[in-house]
RNA sequence: GCCAGCGUAGCUCAGUUGGUAGAGCAGCUGAUUCGUAAUCAGCAGGCCAGGAGUUCGAGUCUCCUCGCUGGCUCCA
């Protein structure tokens, strides 16, 4: 038999384990770090090899899988969860092991144990996992009968790994040993455990089982590992340079918002600045709504509780509402804005010549949410949603979301975000017809694909009333947090008895989009600051431009230079403290202020300013109108910028 | 809500085996008038998250509550 490893060819025998072709092939000094091999040219595309399981003789080709490439790294990670496993069945006897897979860089594994582990534990299994390491114990593969499986896993007490082969169901498993650990698995591993090279435990948490919180709790071990050492110092760092970035530090640092255990969790308070850059996003949205043809509309934050039983939200949302009693009445805090478009919708007699109408609101609603779900501004419990809702008829409904959808594109491109796009579909307990079901995913998914977007579809995760797409923006850590979202719903409309006057003259009922494009205000901006690490564009920036004096003897021309710029609408602030220069400078550095304007005496004799950038760039001597050009120019470089569909003309002016 | 960790001055942190609270930065006062990331000196600043307990004595030990952090679950 020949095998072909890229360029090199290697003659093997028949039934030569996987391992040693690959050796062969490496010989070829071809592929270095190649860590498994792959069975090209089979008919479906490939298929993972162990390398500890025999080649089969349809073999033709041997593609190698590089130890640093997706693959590679996945099967470094899924190798390493095996050897914590090993590690923890040896440190803590009477431990059960459920699943460990391999996640975005890392892996975990999840142990049902008598006591939750601590961070020594976490230092002893590392030091454990080290030693399985150093013992080399190759990875070795069979393919066993679900009765023998089973058989083996009893004598070990290993009652989850029976769970799971009946919830997968079939006859046969493939399960792994690696010294005397033996796990169910699917593969593919390392040829052994010495071929791990670079790993570090990262922390501990609770997790249930199956992720069913009414389930046991179990340990999850996290841990990272890379192909080598460096890779891994370099994404170490990576964690502490992303945590430089984390907006609740910003946020303290910039003096933009604050949380108060006096006022309550989840309840942010928002200082000048900070409030400044909601002002400018704000307004910024309401032009852009306006001419897309929305209405701005507003309602009262507190309605009538019997108006919230009518929309189903106190049987679904009231553990996560608050509520308050005036005049012997019971009222809703709003959680949602939705009703108060309704009952705008309701004062006339609308015409199917009306619509679309849409309804926009800068919303304050407030959710009680659980207390270990918060996070700094990027979960709270009071907060901002750009919400709008448009009203339609349902031939109008896919022009309406893929308006929605090139709303939300132009937004994420001025910010350049990249974002993930998710289509969720009916879930269990859910109203309304087959049919309405359908035809919004299916509008839905029309629009979603002549826009060109790439998308994910989740199944069974819409809302109950309906199908919905979410975009997702990272925050410094990567984590997902959800923004924008665009859900249809049939049932509001049927509820609050929401209906047009057709063509002909019979009442008709309208499909309703609820859609936010930023999601929450709060949410936006705390995403906003980790994604420019505090360094705002400058159409965003609370303080655009600080001038700075040398001496006191420029402070006059200074004053003067600022309410200059001022007049042409800047945000401009002058530092006249008897400082040196160097710390003044610093302290306008660390505050991320785009244009450091310095002014001395040839400055003040020239009429002009000198301008460093926070970047560090010195732009030189400048007058003044110069300088208003260019602070101008800056601000609108980002609206200028490819990708967009619409020109906008806006330099962020308060 | 669940599991774990943490909570000392506005911020970042130190605080020996339990013996009565400390630094840097920021703030205030004064001096200094200075050219692109920190001028010097002085002053002030704390119910050690809150409560209960153990102890002659608690920032240090135990329990409860609150808050924060990392996960899990949830997110209309």
């Amino acid at each position: 038999m020949q095998l072909r490893v890229q360029e090199a060819t290697v003659d093997v025998a028949p039934g030569v384990s996987c391992a040693e072709a690959l050796k062969q092939g490496l010989s070829g000094k071809k592929f270095k770090s190649a860590i498994a091999c792959r069975v090209a040219g089979n008919g479906d595309g490939g298929v993972m090899l162990d390398l500890s399981a025999p080649v089969p003789d349809t073999a033709e080709e041997l593609e190698p899988v590089m130890a640093d490439s997706p693959e590679g790294l996945n099967i470094i990670r899924h190798s390493a969860a095996h050897i914590m496993a090993t590690a923890v069945r040896r440190l803590f006897p009477g431990v059960k092991v459920t699943i460990g897979p391999a996640i975005e860089n890392g892996f975990y594994y999840d142990f049902d144990y008598e006591r939750p582990f601590t961070p020594e534990d976490l230092e002893r299994i590392e030091e454990e996992m080290r030693k399985v390491v150093s013992e080399n114990q190759p990875f070795s593969r069979e393919v066993v009968s679900k009765d023998e499986a089973v058989k083996r896993f009893q004598a070990m007490g290993e009652s989850y790994k029976i769970e799971i082969m009946d919830d997968l169901g079939g006859d046969v498993f493939s399960i792994y040993t690696n010294g005397d650990f033996v796990d169910l698995c699917r593969g593919p591993h390392l040829p052994s455990t010495g071929a791990l090279h670079a790993f570090k435990l990262t922390h501990v948490a609770g997790a249930y089982w199956r992720g069913d919180e009414k389930r046991q709790m179990l340990q999850r071990v996290y841990g990272t590992a890379f192909a080598d050492d460096k890779a891994l110092k370099a994404h170490l760092k990576r964690l502490e340079e992303a945590a430089k970035r984390d907006h609740r530090k910003l946020g303290v640092q910039l003096d933009l918002f604050s949380f108060h255990e006096e006022a309550g969790p989840g309840m942010p308070l928002w200082h000048p600045k900070g409030m400044l850059i909601r002002t400018i996003l704000e307004d910024f949205e309401r032009k852009e709504h306006l001419r897309r043809g929305y209405n701005i509309v507003q309602g009262p934050i507190i309605l009538r509780r019997e108006l919230w039983e009518r929309s189903g939200h106190y049987d679904n949302y009231r553990e996560n509402m608050y509520f308050t009693e005036i005049d012997e009445q019971a009222y809703g805090i709003k959680p949602m804005n939705c009703l108060s478009h309704m009952l705008i919708y309701k004062t006339r007699v609308r015409s199917y010549r009306d619509l679309p109408i849409r309804m926009f609101e800068l919303g304050m609603v407030h959710r009680h949410e659980k207390s270990g779900v918060l996070h700094g501004l990027l979960r709270v419990r009071s907060f901002t949603q750009d919400d709008a809702h448009i009203i339609c008829r349902p031939d109008q409904l896919q022009d309406e979301i893929t308006g929605v959808i090139r709303f939300v594109q132009d937004i994420m491109g001025l910010f350049g975000f990249e974002y993930e796009l998710e289509l969720s579909t009916r879930p269990e307990k859910s109203i309304g017809s087959d049919e309405d079901w359908e035809r919004a995913t299916e509008a839905l998914e029309n629009s979603l694909r002549n826009v060109g977007l790439p998308y994910d579809i989740n199944e069974g995760d819409g809302a109950f009333y309906g199908p919905k797409i979410d975009i997702k923006l990272k925050d410094a850590l990567e984590r997902r947090w959800q923004c924008a979202t665009i859900q249809c719903d049939f049932t509001l409309p049927e509820r609050f008895d929401l209906y047009y006057v057709g063509e002909d003259g019979e009442r008709h009922r309208p499909v309703m989009v609820h859609r936010v494009v930023l999601g929450a205000i709060e949410r936006f901006i705390g995403v906003l600051i980790e994604h420019y690490a505090g360094a705002l564009p400058t159409w965003l920036s609370p303080v655009q431009a600080r001038i700075l004096t040398v001496t006191e003897a420029q402070n006059e021309f200074a004053a003067k230079a600022r309410d200059f710029l001022r007049a042409k609408g800047f945000r401009v602030e002058a530092d006249l403290r008897n400082e040196k220069l160097g710390y003044k400078v610093r302290e306008a550095q660390l505050e991320k202020i785009q244009f450091i304007l310095v002014v001395g005496d040839k400055e003040v004799e020239a009429g002009g300013v000198n301008i460093r950038l926070r970047t560090g760039d010195n732009l030189g001597l400048q007058s003044l109108d110069e300088t208003a050009a260019r602070i101008l120019a800056d601000c609108e470089e980002p609206f200028k910028r490819g990708g967009m569909r619409y020109s906008f003309n806006y330099s962020g002016q308060v």
